[in-house]
RNA sequence: CGGGCUAUAGCGCAGUCUGGUAGCGCGUUCGACUGGGGGUCGAAAGGUCGUGAGUUCGAAUCUCGCUAGCCCGACCA
């Protein structure tokens, strides 16, 4: 964590939107200085930006290793010949990114990893001892859109997690996809979303045994019907044996037992039967879709082990995926006001704003410098604004970039030994003395 | 990939119809005043007008090509 001077950081805000910008996420990305395009559907991350895309990142990481899931990385340029291998190479179509090495040699930017990952397990597990195996990585992705739009919503370039479940029985395969669909629940939670896994289809990943995770705001792409039911529930912080394959099918059947659908996938008979004061239509943003899809890779990538009677079966797999990338437009499309984001305390670029309302002034300076050091110590990571301009700009800059927690700092507070707390969800503020201050941010970011 | 539209300063736009050598607001820089919700006044910097060709004495403006971007639709972990 690094805490910022706003003197010193390099934040440009844009008081007008860019033309571009269609969508509230977009328009207020490109305002608050988080990203900038560089070309249709690749954008730059500039360090607000980054700050966020860092936070969801790291929080994927946490909940996948806690679900026992191991981390490496895999390149973005792949042979094409291990996708001819699949038999996919033809059948991904225009999508996929097509490149030529100096040698002539076809390569891809890759949109997903199922045959590398395949190729890597193929060649050192061979033993059904070494199972139960999940890989996962945080790399970028190119899929080439015919039209991105949206900005990190529908790039065409993306930063995915995607995970890869190597399985010597169906069942064992099964808890796997349970084990992610509840790591995903609450991967979501800690971001402050509310997320529903909906039945889905395949896609060109195929497989019949799948859910998306949508996030629900009114400017998504699809439209969702579900159960009201669905949205009550919450894993909070309860603690999860991913190994009890019971305790963790429990929790897979309360999340998919009300009604929850995609238009795809949406029958209406099945959700008349949902009680008429609890349907709900609406619009969601997908921003996870997890797959059980059997052998489909390994049979004909020949990923195979040596069972327990000596016999050569090729792997259960799946794959799971995270839209790293876009869930900092989901976050924002799913919290903002007209002033700007609201940044949730699990994802927000800095824990708590200081604004010095007389810059200039010894007293208000050298509170602000204590309130400053002591947050940092405290781990709140706060971004101090230091510029010399008046209050109204300095409030319209941190309302648009959303920090959860404004302490506001004047002379006119000092005088009575207190500075202001505001909330900038509510919109609730609180006179503390500075130490009360610094001790309520830090419980409030105590369990983040 | 079909249909519609746009491209002029960091951002938002005017100027194009009717060709005459670049303009406004915001932002930026400097100075002064100011100081609890984008304040006021003054000064300044910043643009090969997306790109290539053509017409013309002369092109941001007219013609043709190209490129990039946006919207609607189809497509889409």
């Amino acid at each position: 964590m690094i805490p910022m001077r706003l003197t010193r950081y390099f934040l440009p805000v844009l008081r007008e939107t860019p033309a571009e910008a269609q969508i509230a996420s977009h328009r207020l990305m490109l305002r608050a200085g988080m990203i900038r395009q560089a070309s249709a559907g690749i954008y730059s991350w500039l360090p607000l930006g980054f700050k966020v895309l860092r936070r969801i990142e790291q929080i994927v990481h946490e909940e996948q290793q806690r679900a026992g899931h191991i981390p490496l990385l895999m390149p973005t340029l792949q042979s094409a010949d291990l996708w001819r291998e699949s038999g996919r190479y033809d059948d991904y179509g225009a999508e996929m990114l097509r490149i030529k090495d100096r040698h002539q040699r076809d390569m891809l930017y890759g949109p997903t990893n199922e045959e590398l990952i395949t190729d890597i397990f193929r060649s050192s597990v061979g033993s059904y001892k070494e199972l139960p195996l999940t890989l996962y990585h945080i790399q970028w992705k190119f899929r080439d859109e015919t039209r991105p739009r949206f900005g990190v919503m529908r790039g065409r370039e993306f930063l995915m997690k995607d995970g890869y479940n190597f399985d010597l029985t169906v069942e064992d395969a099964l808890h796997a996809y349970n084990r992610h669909m509840v790591s995903y629940i609450r991967t979501y939670e800690r971001m402050g979303l509310k997320a529903i896994p909906m039945r889905a289809d395949g896609g060109p990943i195929g497989g019949d045994h799948t859910h998306e995770f949508l996030v629900l705001a009114p400017t998504g792409e699809s439209a969702v019907f579900y159960d009201r039911a669905v949205t009550d529930l919450t894993l909070g912080d309860r603690a999860i044996d991913y190994a009890d394959r019971a305790a963790v099918s429990a929790i897979v059947d309360t999340w998919t037992a009300p009604y929850a659908r995609t238009d795809e996938r949406h029958d209406p008979d099945a959700f008349a039967e949902v009680p008429e004061d609890r349907r709900v239509e609406g619009r969601g943003i997908e921003v996870g879709q997890i797959f059980f899809f059997g052998t489909k890779y390994s049979e004909p990538m020949k990923a195979v082990v040596v069972n327990e009677a000596g016999e050569r079966v090729p792997v259960q797999m799946g794959s799971h995926g995270i839209g790293v990338s876009r869930l900092v437009g989901a976050i924002i499309e799913a919290s903002h006001d007209d002033k700007g984001i609201i940044w949730p305390e699990g994802v927000t670029p800095f824990g708590a704003g200081i604004v010095n309302l007389r810059q200039g002034d010894a007293a208000t300076d050298a509170a602000c410098e204590g309130l400053y050091s002591a947050l940092t110590a405290a781990g709140i990571d706060p971004l101090y604004d230091d510029r010399d301009e008046r209050a109204g700009a300095k409030f319209a800059t941190m309302d648009l970039i959303g920090l959860p927690w404004r302490l506001t700092v004047g002379p006119r507070g000092l005088a009575a030994g207190k500075v202001e707390l505001t909330s900038r969800r509510t919109g609730e503020s609180e006179e503390l003395t500075p130490e009360a201050a610094v001790a309520r941010l830090r419980a409030i970011y105590a369990d983040r």
